[in-house]
DNA sequence: GATGTCTGCCC
DNA sequence: ATTCTGC
DNA sequence: GCAGAATGGGCAGACATC
C-alpha cells in the first residue's frame, strides 16, 4: 500500500515524493482498505508510470496487464522524461531514519543454544533491545509527523546519465570456440567474485540457533554490527545495486541454504537499517521479479534480445556472443567478461554508481514497454545500464536477472525465509508481546512474539507467519508495506485471503506406486479424483459481483474463459452465495459427444475470447475444491467440510459445470480399488487420479507449504505407460549447471520405409549428474560434422552437434501428440508435414541390448497414438490437433 | 501482408 | 510438466 | 522432503523482416 500510495500515478513525474507523508497515514489507518484498493485495481497504473502513445512510429509504453478495472491512460511527455522519475523518493534526514541502532549485542552467539539460562540471557537481552528500538521509533513517528507537511514534491534536478553509451569501443573478443572443451563443472560459478566462505555477515558457523523442531539457525550479528560493516552505505542513502550485487556473489559461491539465507538476512537487515525505503525494491530484485504475478507484466526479453544487447554494448557481433554463451553456458558470464575486458582499456569516465531501484525501475520501463521498434529499444536501455555497471558482477546479475533466473541458489522461498528474519531482528517494530488484540492468534503468532521461548522457534514462526501472509496475497508490495507497520503477530490480519487476489494453489507431489500411496495415507480416511487434462482455474467472486479467474502460476487468465465465472455463478443454489473462491479444472469439452476434448485443443484458445459464443472451444469447469465463501476463508477448515460446503452451495450444469469425479475410502491395504479407479478414470480421458486425505493434515495448504496432495499417473508406474526406445541423434550445450556437458539431446524414431531416422522429442530430464557426464563423453566418439542425410529433423530443431545413430535410449512419455516440429510417421498423419512427438518426455536408460534400427518404429508410434484413450474420436486425430 | 523468430505460459 | 541433488 | 535448477511439447501473441 505504501508503494501504491508513493507511485501513483498522478505523482509519477512529479518528483521525489516524501515517504514520510505516507508513513504517518499508514500507521493510523488499516492497511485493508488499501490492499483492497490493490485488489481492485490490480492495475499496472499503479505501479508504473503510464505513457501513453507517442507518435506514429515510435515507442510507445503501455501496459500490458489483463486485471480486472480499465486503467486510465494519462498521457505524459516522452521517454526521456520518464526515466527521471527514477530517483524519485530521495531520503533527506538521513540521521532521523537510522532507526535501529544499539550498541547492546543483540543475540548472543552461544554453543549452548539448549541451555536455559543462555536462552534467557538471550531473550533479555533481544528485550531491552527491542523496547530500544521501540522508543527510537516512537520519536522517529513524531518526528516525522511534525516535518512531513510541506514540501512534497520538490523536484531533484539531478540528471541521471542512463543514455550513455558505449559507441567508442571497438574492442572484440575473438577468441576462437573450443567446440566442446573440458568445461568446469558445476554451478558454473567462477572464481573471481567468489568471497572466502563465511567472511562478512556472519561469523562462527559453529554457533548456532536451535529452534524447537530442531532447524538451526547461524549465529546472529547485532544490528550495529551489521551496520559497521560495508561501510559504503551511507544511512538514509539509497541503496546503491553493487551491495545486493555483492550479496548475490556471496551466495553464489556457498551451497548451504542456511548461510544462504543469512547472508541475505544480513542484507535485508542492513536495508531496514539504513534506508527501509529500499526494502521493497531489494524484494524484488532479491526474487528477481517485477511485479506480482497477477499483473501478468512480462519483462518480453529472452537470450535472443540479451545477446543482441550484450554484442552491442562492448561492440562484438551477437554471433560471437552467442557462441561465447554456448561454451561458457551463461550469459552473464559472458557479459561480465566482456564488460572486464572493456573497463581494462580505461575509456571513458567511470559512470554514476548504479542504484538499486534504478535497476528495478529500468526491468519495469522493459516489462512495461510494447510496440513497433520496441525491441530495439529495449536493447538500448540493456545497454544503458551495462554501461553503467560499475563491478563486473553487476553486469553478470542484470543479465540473469533479465533472463529471469539468478541460478545462485536462491529464489522466492528464502527470500521470504530471510525476509521475515530480518523483519523480526531489525524491523521497525518490535516482535514483543505488547500489542493487544481482541483477535485469536494464531499458534504462530503467539510463538513469535512469546519472549520465554529461544530465539530459533521464534524466526521460525516469524517464517511461518510470512509465508501464510504471502501465499494468501501474493504480492510483494503488500506484504513488505505491511511488514513495516504491523508486528508479525498481526501480520495474517493484514494480508488475509480474498476474493479477487488469488491464493497460491495447493499442489501434488508424484507417486511412483500404489503402494506408494496407501503408505502415506496409512489408515486415513481420503479420497481419490479424476486428475483431467485442462486448465488449473481459480475462480473469484467478491460480494461487488466482481469475477476473476487466475491461472495455477497466479495469472489473471479472465479473460481466456470468460464464460467460467458465468457458469459457476449460475452453478450457484441460490442468492446466497455472494463471495467465493473456487478451485477447479477447466477442461476441453464437446457438447454433442459429450466428451472432453484433449488438452492440444483446450490451449488453441485466445488469451482473450471475447465470449462463450465466439470460442471455438467450449470448455466444461470439473470443481474440487472450495477455499472462500460468503465472506469467510475456508483454508483451515478440512477437505471433507471444504467440499461438503462446495456440494451444499454449488449444483451441476450439464455441460458446464461439475464436481470432479470422485471415490472416497479408508486406506486399509487394499489396492483394488486404487487400481481400478484409476483405470476408470484413464479410460475417461483423464490423466490419472488426484489423491487427499479428508479429515487428517486435510488444510488448503498453498504451494509453499507441502506437496500434501497426491497425484497418481499411469505413466507414473513402473512398467505402464508409453515407453519407447529411441535414437540419440544430436546434442544441444547445456547451460548453467549443465555446462560442459550436453544439456539435452534430440531423439528420433527409426522408419523402416524410408530408413530415415524421423525426431519425435528433445529430452532433457531424467538424466543423473553422472549420466549426463557418461553419454557426453560416450557420445563424442560417434560425433559427426554435420547432419546425416538419413535423419529427418526440422530446420527449427537444429542441433550443436550430430551423432551417429549408434545408440538406443528408453524413454517414458506420457502421452503421444501431433506436432509441427517434430517428424514421428510424418506422412502418415493423414496431415502433410506434421508428425508425432511425445509429451513430458524423459530419459529413463540406455538400452545396450538394442542396435539403432532396432528402435521403435514409426509405424508403432503411430499405432501407439491411435491406440491413446483421449484419441476416442478420431475426428480430432485426423483434423484439427 | 506474409512469414519467421522470439517470448511467455499452459501443461 | 519431470527429474535430480545438496542440505 | 524441501527448494532449486536443469530440462521437455506446443500454443498464441508480439515483433522483426522480407
Amino acid at each position: 500500500a505504501f508503494l501504491y500510495l508513493r507511485n501513483r500515478p498522478d505523482r509519477q513525474s512529479s518528483g521525489p515524493s516524501r515517504p514520510m507523508a505516507f508513513k504517518r497515514h499508514l500507521l493510523t489507518g488499516s492497511l485493508l482498505s488499501n490492499i483492497n484498493a490493490m485488489a481492485k485495481q490490480a492495475t499496472l497504473s499503479s505501479f508504473f508510470g503510464k505513457n501513453a502513445a507517442a507518435k506514429k512510429g515510435e515507442v510507445k509504453i503501455s501496459t500490458r496487464e489483463k486485471a480486472t478495472a480499465p486503467t486510465e491512460t494519462k498521457a505524459k511527455g516522452n521517454l526521456k522524461n520518464d526515466d527521471d522519475s527514477v530517483n524519485r523518493s530521495k531520503i533527506t534526514e538521513s540521521e532521523d531514519l537510522d532507526l535501529i541502532d544499539t550498541d547492546d549485542e543483540v543475540i548472543v552467539r552461544t554453543n549452548a543454544a539448549d541451555d536455559d539460562s543462555t536462552i534467557k540471557s538471550n531473550n533479555k537481552k533481544l528485550a531491552k533491545a527491542e523496547s530500544e528500538r521501540q522508543n527510537r521509533v516512537e520519536k522517529q513517528r513524531s518526528k516525522l509527523e511534525d516535518s512531513s507537511d510541506d514540501g512534497d514534491f520538490e523536484i531533484d534536478g539531478k540528471e541521471k546519465d542512463f543514455e550513455e553509451t558505449s559507441d567508442d569501443e571497438d574492442e572484440e573478443f575473438n577468441e576462437p570456440l573450443q567446440t566442446l572443451k573440458k568445461r568446469k563443472r558445476g554451478t558454473g560459478t567462477t572464481t573471481e567474485t567468489a568471497p572466502k566462505k563465511m567472511t562478512s555477515s556472519y561469523t562462527a558457523s559453529d554457533s548456532k540457533v536451535k529452534s524447537k523442531s530442531g532447524k538451526t539457525f547461524a549465529s546472529i550479528l547485532s544490528d550495529a554490527e551489521l551496520a559497521s560493516e560495508k561501510g559504503s552505505w551511507k544511512d538514509g542513502a539509497p541503496m546503491n545495486y553493487s551491495i545486493l550485487c555483492k550479496t548475490l556473489s556471496e551466495v553464489e559461491a556457498i551451497t548451504s541454504r542456511l548461510d544462504i539465507a543469512s547472508y541475505l538476512t544480513s542484507l535485508f537487515r542492513l536495508c531496514l537499517i539504513k534506508n527501509p525505503d529500499d526494502l521493497i525494491t531489494l524484494v524484488y530484485l532479491a526474487s528477481n521479479a517485477v511485479a506480482p504475478a497477477y499483473q501478468c507484466v512480462e519483462l518480453g526479453i529472452g537470450d535472443a534480445i540479451l545477446i543482441k544487447a550484450v554484442g552491442e554494448a562492448n561492440g562484438s557481433n551477437p554471433s560471437i556472443i552467442k557462441k561465447k554463451y554456448e561454451v561458457d553456458g551463461d550469459l552473464g558470464t559472458v557479459a561480465m567478461t566482456a564488460k572486464a575486458k572493456q573497463r581494462t582499456l580505461g575509456f571513458g569516465m567511470k559512470p554514476k554508481p548504479l542504484l538499486a531501484k534504478e535497476v528495478l525501475s529500468v526491468f519495469r520501463k522493459i516489462a512495461t514497454t510494447t510496440g513497433s521498434k520496441s525491441q530495439k529499444w529495449k536493447v538500448d536501455k540493456i545497454k544503458g545500464l551495462l554501461v553503467r555497471a560499475q563491478d563486473v558482477a553487476e553486469s553478470k546479475y542484470i543479465i540473469r536477472g533479465l533472463q529471469g533466473k539468478l541460478r545462485i541458489g536462491l529464489a522466492q522461498s528464502t527470500v521470504l525465509i530471510s525476509l521475515s528474519h530480518a523483519i523480526f531482528l531489525s524491523g521497525p517494530l518490535t516482535q514483543s508481546t505488547k500489542h493487544e488484540t481482541n483477535d485469536v492468534l494464531s499458534e504462530d503468532a503467539k510463538n513469535v512474539s512469546n519472549e520465554k521461548l529461544n530465539l530459533g522457534s521464534r524466526l521460525e514462526a516469524a517464517v511461518n507467519i510470512v509465508k501464510k501472509a504471502y501465499s494468501e496475497v501474493p504480492s510483494f508490495d503488500a506484504l513488505v508495506s505491511a511488514l513495516l507497520i504491523v508486528p508479525l503477530s498481526h501480520l495474517h490480519k493484514e494480508c488475509t485471503l480474498r476474493p479477487g487476489l488469488p491464493v497460491e494453489p495447493m499442489l501434488a507431489k508424484p507417486t511412483k506406486s500404489i503402494q506408494e500411496v496407501l503408505k502415506r495415507l496409512s489408515g486415513k480416511r481420503f479420497t481419490c479424483e479424476f486428475k483431467y487434462d485442462g486448465e488449473r482455474a481459480q475462480v473469484h467472486l467478491n460480494r461487488n459481483g466482481e469475477t476473476n479467474v487466475f491461472s495455477r502460476s497466479l495469472l489473471d487468465t479472465s479473460q481466456k474463459f470468460p464464460e467460467v465465472p458465468l457458469y459457476v455463478k449460475e452453478a450457484c443454489v441460490d442468492s446466497k452465495v455472494d463471495s467465493f473462491v473456487l478451485d477447479t479444472e477447466v477442461v476441453a469439452y464437446n457438447r454433442e459427444t459429450q466428451q472432453f476434448v484433449p488438452f492440444q485443443i483446450l490451449s488453441t484458445r485466445k488469451k482473450t475470447e471475447e465470449s462463450e459464443e465466439n470460442a471455438k472451444v467450449k470448455v466444461i469447469i470439473q470443481a474440487f475444491d472450495l477455499m472462500y465463501l460468503n465472506g469467510e476463508s475456508l483454508l483451515d477448515r478440512t477437505l471433507s467440510e471444504r467440499r461438503e460446503l462446495m456440494k451444499k452451495n454449488f449444483k451441476a450444469i450439464d455441460g458446464k459445470f461439475q464436481f470432479a469425479t470422485a471415490l472416497d475410502a479408508t486406506e486399509n491395504g487394499d489396492t483394488a480399488i486404487l487400481e481400478e479407479f484409476l483405470d476408470t478414470a484413464v479410460k475417461g480421458q483423464c490423466e490419472g487420479l488426484m489423491v487427499k486425505t479428508l479429515d487428517e493434515n486435510a488444510s488448503y495448504q498453498p504451494s509453499y507449504r507441502s506437496l500434501n496432495w497426491l497425484k497418481l499417473k499411469k505413466d507414473y508406474l513402473e512398467g505402464l505407460g508409453d515407453s519407447v526406445d529411441l535414437v540419440p541423434i544430436g546434442a544441444y550445450y547445456g547451460k548453467g549447471k549443465r555446462t560442459g556437458v550436453y544439456g539435452a539431446y534430440l531423439l528420433a524414431c527409426y522408419d523402416e520405409d524410408t530408413e530415415e531416422y524421423q525426431s519425435v522429442c528433445k529430452i532433457g530430464t531424467g538424466f543423473s549428474d553422472d549420466d549426463l557426464k557418461a553419454l557426453s563423453e560416450s557420445l563424442n566418439n560417434n560425433r559427426m560434422i554435420e547432419k546425416s542425410t538419413q535423419y529427418n529433423v526440422s530446420p527449427t530443431l537444429d542441433c550443436n552437434v550430430w551423432f551417429e545413430a549408434c545408440q538406443v535410449w528408453e524413454v517414458k512419455a506420457a502421452d503421444l501428440s501431433k506436432s509441427s516440429t517434430h517428424k514421428g510417421a510424418v506422412d502418415k498423419t493423414g496431415e502433410s508435414g506434421r508428425g508425432i512427438g511425445l509429451r513430458f518426455p524423459r530419459f529413463e536408460r540406455v538400452r545396450n541390448d538394442k542396435r539403432p534400427d532396432q528402435a521403435t518404429t514409426s509405424d508403432q508410434i503411430l499405432d501407439m497414438f491411435y491406440a491413446q484413450d483421449s484419441i476416442v474420436d478420431k475426428g480430432y486425430a485426423d483434423d484439427g490437433i
